[in-house]
DNA sequence: TCCTTGGTTCA
DNA sequence: CGCCATGCG
DNA sequence: TGAACCAAGGACCGCATGGCG
């Protein structure tokens, strides 16, 4: 079964750039979209329904901003949007789907380069997502998780660790909570399979051409 | 991210 | 509608 | 004196919205 997470800030801007294309060479079984920018209202059928697959979407109140979907060949039992908790779920960052066998996040988290307030809320926003995995985990369920998380775990997933140790992204607060993400056995599949892999990121900084020079941070993961 | 400015340390 | 400023990442 | 090492500040790009004429 393949599985794709994808960040591709504003699904319409996409749409222009071969989106499509790109989605039926890739060929997922289940597709994670974060960072949609975009209510169901303003999107045209191809986007809505792509054939062969169901697709699920959550909106930001705001718009423009923040927003998931998932798209998928294979019906879940039973899909809800958020986690559950006033404070979190009105920006349409976590969409869980339930296959029976499995229950899959797709999680677009908070980015705290705002300042220490969303860094708190970014905080807040982990803290809650993993109570609810540890539960459903204690309950005898595989929990599978993917999305955009925001932070780098390790000085070996980023260019500049030093340089960027008080930057939202790679602040200790935040990486410990990636220690957490492991200690309550969601494993983070890259780094099991490629444990020395150098220089492999996911995000690249807009500024002076970081990503052609591979200037950049592994802040998405599947788990 | 990178370059500049300005401040500190220490041979 | 085009143009520019702002918000966000 | 000057080399080396920082901390802090500013410009930078792309998507989307909204105000204005």
């Amino acid at each position: 079964m393949r599985l794709i997470s994808w960040n591709v800030n504003g699904i319409r801007a996409v749409a222009k750039k071969g989106f499509l294309d790109t989605v039926k060479e890739l060929d997922p079984d289940i597709l994670c979209i974060q960072e949609t920018k975009a209510s169901v209202d303003q999107l045209d059928d191809s986007l809505l329904n792509i054939p062969g697959y169901k697709s699920y979407f959550s909106s930001a109140e705001r718009k423009g901003y923040s927003g998931t979907c998932v798209y998928t060949k294979r019906e879940p039992v039973s899909v809800s949007y958020g986690l559950g908790e006033d404070e979190f779920d009105h920006e349409g960052r976590t969409i869980e789907l339930d296959f029976g066998d499995f229950i899959l996040y797709n999680i677009y988290f908070p980015n705290g380069g705002r300042g220490p307030e969303i860094v708190e809320f970014k905080l807040r926003f982990y803290d809650c997502f993993l109570k609810k995995v540890k539960k459903q985990m204690d309950e005898g369920r595989m929990v599978l998780v993917c999305g955009d998380v925001n932070t780098a775990h390790k000085e070996i997933d980023l260019s500049n660790p030093k340089a960027n140790s008080k930057i939202s992204g790679f602040l200790p607060e935040e990486r410990v909570y990636m220690d957490h993400f492991a200690e309550t056995g969601l494993v983070d599949t890259f780094r099991m399979l490629y444990p020395d892999v150098t220089e492999k990121y996911t995000w690249w900084s807009y500024k002076t051409f970081a990503r052609d020079r591979n200037v950049g941070w592994r802040i998405d993961y599947f788990f």
